[in-house]
DNA sequence: TATATGACAGCAT
DNA sequence: CATGCTGCCATAT
């Protein structure tokens, strides 16, 4: 089956988006544990069948939809989890974005 | 060991 | 706001 220890990371990392939230492929590289990653993060979601992988909460930087094998279908699943989804983009992005992020000292 | 491949990010134009 | 380009990276060949 898959092989590759960083795609087990991100796999088990999406899993733990809540409903309803979103994080970017670069959130979830850093998540992951490689800041820098977002792209391969994006190579993985490429595959995901996983029906337990809920791959249409991670979209891109700054709230942008992001891709996906069926773009209408990842805005029908944002919108079904209550989610503002405008033809690009996720509204409310910075409210709607998991984890929370940290606050500055 | 080397090269190709992107559901990216950030910056420049 | 749209394009294009560069840097970055895990994976597949």
């Amino acid at each position: 089956m898959s092989e590759g220890r960083f795609r087990q990371r991100v796999l088990s990392t999406v899993r733990r988006i809540p409903i309803g939230r979103v994080a970017t492929y670069g959130d979830i590289a850093r998540l992951a544990g490689r800041p820098r990653a977002a792209r391969a993060v994006g190579n993985i979601m490429r595959d995901c069948r996983a029906r337990d992988v809920p791959c249409h909460r991670v979209i891109a930087a700054g709230g942008a939809i992001g891709g996906y094998s069926d773009l209408p279908v990842k805005r029908a699943l944002l919108r079904a989890e209550g989610l503002i989804v405008t033809s690009t983009r996720v509204k409310d992005f910075a409210r709607k974005r998991w984890p929370e992020r940290r606050k500055r000292r």
